[in-house]
DNA sequence: TATCATTTGTTCGTATGTATC
DNA sequence: CGATACATACGAACAAATGAT
């Protein structure tokens, strides 16, 4: 038997509390910056115990409408009407012949060099599943919004084997990194991949990340566009209420042969 | 004097059961698919109270770990030490000359054709504030993983105006409406914009997300190279927990004229 | 089919800790 | 220091879904 049969049913007492004050904040009764009413208000408000009413702001949290804040109350949040205000520019540029070049960059800190196994998704990217590597960490910001940024740049050692430049100077910008690939004959093409998740604790903590607030993660594999044998793998790990990742894309000549994911769908 | 003076403060016992159990989940004690232990069954283990256990599963919801379901148990999910499964081709083809082609898709219904009041993102990446445009809206679905994904067209009726024959068949297939541009005499361009948050309740409902999935949210805009005037807008809306966007990255020549976003940034 | 034990979901209560003003 | 507000933690009871008897 279906499981889904019966769509009717009562919503929870603290749902729809939650869906009245969500409501209220979109039609513009709790403005942007506002303090919401107290959870022992809200509780008189609506005739409701404690833990319903902390349950319904638990609720409007996730639901990335307010912010809570021990002592002072609950505060309404942007209603995310337009973009983030952080644009991190993702393309790519080389001058008429050798020379490359990146968007603009804020590094906070100087970059973290180490030595590490690959895994996870780079390791499946690079086709190197727990091969060394080096490892380049930097936080990035932008300081207009204040929105951080976590960006890694991996050298499988095979990379730094042939070209030995790369592991001399790692923490270089990336621009040089591809500049010193291309300076070894290689012909480079750029692979972009995008998802987000659920930051790791240790990941809410380095970015400042709100309750609500999701990673968007950006893997960048460059390879050598000969043979699409990987060369490097770059991470980025951005807040995604902050931050939106901008891409150009070129229309290319259509029948790809070497397949470059599992099942590849588009609109 | 300074708000953030001590750093160390012992965490909430739920957030150090959450923790220890977040653990066990990693190194493999519990498996993706197994049960986790009953709420009850923690509380013994731990030696914490009701609440404590409870909000501990929260937790772990929340982090994407785990997802519970009533009468049955908790149940763990995959890692996510992998890429998400569906893989959404972000590349446009284009053959030779003139004949646009895009990856394949699988709509599982009939488009459904309106016409709406531009705002929100769409209506800032066309510049077209209040003004109408077609909406044509798909339900895609990728069989092999059952991810459902949210799209939509929005022919402003000043395209509309431009390219009379988008107008008669809004529902044909996006690569078909960038040929009817490229045959009217303008040159294409393609920017698109990539950020993600928590989806409303009707997105959730829509496109079947779990407790702990948000959004992953692409907009494409077609625009003429030459004036970079803005033509179309695509959206894409796709449970970031298990789908991934990819893109083609082309280095192009430097030096960007016009400005894309507000602020502009790369690794 | 019906009942029952198990498990999560919702709702209520109380108390204490901690941050803010 | 006190008042306020959120955070954490203890408790109880019932509802609803599941799976097995």
């Amino acid at each position: 038997m279906a499981a889904r049969e019966h769509i009717e049913r009562r919503p929870a007492m603290f749902m729809q509390v939650a869906q009245r004050v969500a409501d209220d904040i979109r039609s513009g009764r709790y403005k942007p910056g506002d303090l919401l009413p107290s959870e022992k208000h809200m509780e008189d408000m609506y005739g409701v115990g404690k833990h319903t009413a902390r349950s319904a702001v638990a609720e409007l949290r996730r639901m990335g409408l307010v912010e809570s804040q021990q002592g002072k109350g609950t505060i309404v949040l942007a209603t995310g009407q337009a973009l983030p205000a952080t644009s991190v520019d993702r393309a790519i540029h080389r001058t008429t012949k050798g020379s490359w070049s990146l968007p603009t960059t804020n590094a906070s800190e100087t970059a973290a060099v180490s030595r590490t196994t690959l895994d996870g998704p780079p390791a499946l990217l690079l086709g190197q599943q727990d091969q060394d590597a080096i490892s380049v960490d930097r936080l990035l910001h932008d300081p207009t919004t204040g929105a951080r940024m976590a960006h890694r740049v991996l050298i499988p050692l095979a990379t730094a084997a042939e070209v030995p430049t790369l592991a001399e100077q790692p923490d270089a910008e990336v621009a040089d990194l591809y500049q010193q690939l291309a300076d070894a004959g290689l012909s480079l093409e750029f692979t972009e991949r995008v998802t987000a998740r659920a930051p790791f604790p240790d990941e809410r903590t380095a970015l400042g990340l709100s309750d609500a607030s999701h990673l968007l993660i950006a893997y960048r594999v460059t390879a050598d566009a000969d043979q699409g044998r990987p060369l490097l793998c770059e991470e980025l790990k951005a807040p995604a209420d902050t931050c939106q990742l901008a891409f150009t894309v070129t229309p290319t000549k259509p029948p790809a042969k070497r397949a470059t994911g599992r099942s590849s769908r588009s609109e």
